[in-house]
DNA sequence: CCTTAAAATGTAAGCGCTTTCACGGCTAAT
DNA sequence: ATTAGCCGTGAAAGCGCTTACATTTTAAGG
């Protein structure tokens, strides 16, 4: 692998002089700068991109911390973030919390010392106040789906209330009054965020939240068809239900129709995220679209903003979630 | 941030001590040793990666390249890669070639500029003769899902045949005779493959494989419902679809029930992959298990010893799919 | 044609590590 | 006691770049 210092001889200049044709900022006459390209060229030149991070303390690189890889909801955001950064030539290390505090800490650490730039971060189990602190440091954090109140310029982060109220507002439209709500674990900002704009649907409408028709479940599909289990079982009254993401209505789904229910006319159900699977239940599920590769690509572009100095870059921080109606929850019939 | 050498000074050593501690392969005293681990305590200090990559050449960091982040299939493949990777330190710089020729060698290009001690790839659209040619370099290659004779100890591969035998078998053993099939573009060997196994079945069988109920889709939910399409305007007489993969399943499914039909007694499905979704479909889908999850992580070990020299790692380079009997096929009825 | 400033290029000191080689001290064999 | 040999440690030379600073070249002004 040829260095800068063999291109240096073939075209007869200096090192300094190769290193900046190419970080073309210095002014070099054009005449050296072909003869420098050349001499690449004929080479076969490309720089040892770790000698470079070493010179001039930029790895190019930024750090990406999930909670999982597979699953539809992470695969969206990595995208959105790749393809952003990978235009402008950076490079993304992706590493994984599995929704744990010790891991999480463990996979930022991780991160840090490889040097990333920057890191974004999708964490749950980790405390706001170890965020705080790990800002402080000298490798800047940036946060998705997460606000965090003193780090606010570093969120990316969606109105879950607001998706919480479109949800359940659109239930209230069909007619709906009997309304079960499965919520997600409340220790996460996101699952109590959505409880809010349900219940401030609800009492926009003058329903009354009933506390009976509520359960707490996991975010998995498990948790969906246990809360489901659980108001069939408890002999509740409803006509719709709401869930807070989409595992959770895919599993309500299946338990309903095992139990014979015949969907959306004796149940409707909404759900949240609008994971690439949503469109594929049957019937396909109604939920809040989360802009999440959207996110992802405007957390890029914020790293490139701030880190990289890419200037005339728009940001915005804050996404509306939107409704999207589909065949799984339909007017009440009375 | 701490160096090496201020480590040194504290502990009263010279640097190449602290750097065999840091390596833990040379001897050194245990005195000399607790001093050294003392003062990094002190300090807080963390190595410089990138420094020790420029000495050591060896970045730690392995290069993947996959068709896309999101969507089920390699979500689960990057998970299995990253989770044994990370485990053994190292880290994956993830990078996309959406299919295309040369989207795909401009990633393997970019992973490799970066100096990746090793790189995974997924590719479809890259040519034998450029694999081998890559192979040549510096850079180690690993293959997923790919079989390139020349390099076979490279490739962790899946037996495609076998799979594409198994669905149209199980399809048969349930008294199915008249089968369509959706295959996937055939410049792809493993869309090929499985179709070769679905005629193998069909042959021992004694069914003759009919050009009429055959259809080459593109992999999408939308080259299921084309085909189906195609099937049915034809007015051809079928009581079993297999389809090459499970997009492709679900969008016959969904057109299938779209047009009146009573899945499975109607007509019965047969997927390949089994992602995740197959298992939320309406009716869950029969398909065939693609362990894609345990193939990373295997293309994982696979680098770890040999590039890394992690001796007793045992290779399995040949894995083999199973059938995942569900809901979506039953027994004709006659 | 000389002076002077600006532009172009070169020099060399790092960046924070790894690793070869050399050296002194100690043990053990003669 | 002498010498060989091993062990623990240090000195120093890179790894392939960037960049501050020095120097040379060029162009412009008088």
């Amino acid at each position: 692998m040829a260095t800068i210092y063999q291109v240096s001889e073939l075209a007869g200049v200096s090192l300094a002089t190769v290193s900046r044709v190419m970080n073309k900022n210095t002014r070099v006459s054009d005449k050296t700068k072909q003869k420098v390209l050349d001499a690449m060229e004929q080479l076969g030149y490309k720089p040892n991109s770790i000698a470079q991070s070493l010179a001039s303390n930029c790895t190019n690189s930024v750090g990406i911390l999930v909670s999982e890889l597979h699953g539809p909801f992470f695969a969206q955001m990595m995208a959105g973030i790749e393809s952003e950064l990978r235009a402008a030539g950076k490079h993304v290390i992706i590493t994984t919390g599995h929704s744990e505090e010790d891991k999480e800490q463990e996979g930022i650490e991780f991160l840090i010392s490889r040097r990333c730039d920057a890191i974004i971060l999708h964490v749950e189990a980790v405390s706001d106040d170890y965020l705080i602190k790990l800002s402080k440091g000298s490798t800047p954090v940036y946060l998705m789906s997460r606000y965090v109140e003193q780090l606010k310029d570093n969120c990316i982060s969606l109105d879950n209330q607001l998706g919480g109220y479109l949800a359940t507002k659109s239930i209230l439209n069909q007619g709906h009054t009997q309304i079960a709500y499965i919520a997600g674990p409340q220790f996460k900002a996101d699952a109590f965020n959505r409880l809010e704009g349900h219940k401030q649907a609800l009492t926009e409408a003058g329903v009354k939240f009933d506390p009976t028709l509520f359960y707490i479940g996991d975010f998995n599909e498990t948790g969906g068809s246990k809360g489901l289990k659980h108001f069939i079982d408890e002999k509740l009254s409803f006509t719709a239900l709401v869930c807070a993401n989409d595992e959770m209505a895919s599993g309500a789904m299946k338990y309903a129709r095992e139990h014979g229910y015949n969907l959306p006319i004796d149940l409707s159900i909404v759900g949240f995220d609008n994971v690439i699977f949503a469109n594929y239940l049957y019937p396909t599920l109604t939920t809040i679209d989360n802009p999440v590769g959207k996110m992802g690509e405007m957390a890029a572009k914020l790293v490139l903003k701030d880190v990289y100095q890419n200037k005339n870059l728009v940001i915005n921080r804050f996404f509306e979630p939107t409704l999207m109606q589909r065949d799984s929850s339909a007017p009440l019939i009375k």
